[in-house]
DNA sequence: AAAGCGAGACTGACCAGTCGGTTTGCCAGA
DNA sequence: TCTGGCAAACCGACTGGTCAGTCTCGCTTT
């Protein structure tokens, strides 16, 4: 296991921590690569081989952040017997997963809406990998007797909605703080589809 | 109540309608002001004769609809007494008035977000503002015991939020319809409050 | 004739992306 | 174990297109 630098982080993850860092600090477009140089010690030429654009790197982050937290919440769910305990779990992990990494989650929510057509592409698709992962969830609890028919479509749309805004803010002011956010966003939505704990 | 042109519309007002326009399609950043020139028929030295400069043309456009937003939710409000019935027109009124105005909410809800600090602020101004008259009116409904007591700020945000998002869906996609909207979001929303129509 | 309004050619700062060059790691052959 | 050669990784000065904002001029209205 050879690396050929006196860095210990490969070049590549520096940029994309350096990146990272700026992306969510200030936006994508106030981010200045040369920026990124700077704080990742790297080069224009690093960035630019292991990148082809500014673009592709900036998805690259939200890409990496979207697969944790999939990965996550899968992990989480697989252990939960069908029905509305996954969709808690489900949810309880997505409130953790925003909370414990917070730039990342700002750049998934924030710093993606708006750039143009290119990110709202990207936004969408990241948007429905889970609205549906808590679709078919929904659609279970129903099957399973758990909670009442409902449109699961447009709930799972209103759910990641509903804990973007309130993340956000956190990200924002750091205010709900993730603890009081818990306690009232989880309880508050699971009683939306008519389950009381 | 003459003006000096041709046109009935006055300038202002073709160039924020053309703003409007190409704004809501192409996003705050690749939106050229040459664009909205074209679009409005007029002129460079006209734009920069009613506006200061491109980001405060965009943040009329935000102002404009929030406003008439508010203006529209507190008529509504009004109407009704304290307590949960004046919570269902404020929501009932809002989706009514993004399905109606479908170019202005996406400048409001999808244009606004992600371009960078000045605009988070607006963003953020204009959705205390809504949160706000939310949160008030939902206090009431506590002190006037239709529904249990709750953490009302969070609530505000997450209810804004989950409109949001099925807003910017429907912008984006055509779907789910204004209707079903309505229909699941509402009750949906009602519910999520220990409120059962 | 002066103010109000608008036209549109022009400018210059900015910054993503390029490109010729260097350094490093690795291996084959002697 | 040295050597030379090669490619992958990296460096950073430079470029060229882009576009917000300026400026001068002209028309219209009072």
């Amino acid at each position: 296991m050879i690396t050929n630098n006196k860095n210990p982080q490969s070049t590549r993850e520096r940029i994309l921590d350096a990146a990272l860092n700026i992306f969510s600090r200030k936006g994508y477009y106030d981010t200045r690569l040369d920026e990124i140089v700077d704080e990742s010690a790297t080069s224009k030429g690093a960035i630019y081989f292991h990148f082809p654009n500014k673009e592709q790197l900036f998805l690259a982050l939200v890409d990496q952040f979207a697969d944790l937290l999939e990965r996550r919440v899968n992990e989480a769910i697989v252990q939960e017997e069908q029905g509305i305990q996954r969709v808690r779990v489900a949810l309880e992990t997505c409130l953790n997963t925003f909370g414990r990494y917070r730039r990342p989650a700002k750049i998934l929510l924030v710093q993606a809406a708006g750039l143009g057509n290119t990110f709202e592409k990207k936004r969408n698709e990241v948007n429905e990998r889970f609205a549906n992962l808590i679709a078919v969830n929904l659609e279970e609890s129903v099957t399973v007797g758990d909670i009442a028919p409902l449109d699961v479509e447009v709930v799972a749309f209103a759910w990641m909605g509903a804990i973007y805004e309130v993340i956000i803010r956190w990200v924002h002011t750091g205010d709900p703080e993730p603890e009081r956010i818990m306690q009232t966003l989880l309880p508050m939505l699971l009683r939306s589809v008519g389950y009381e704990q």
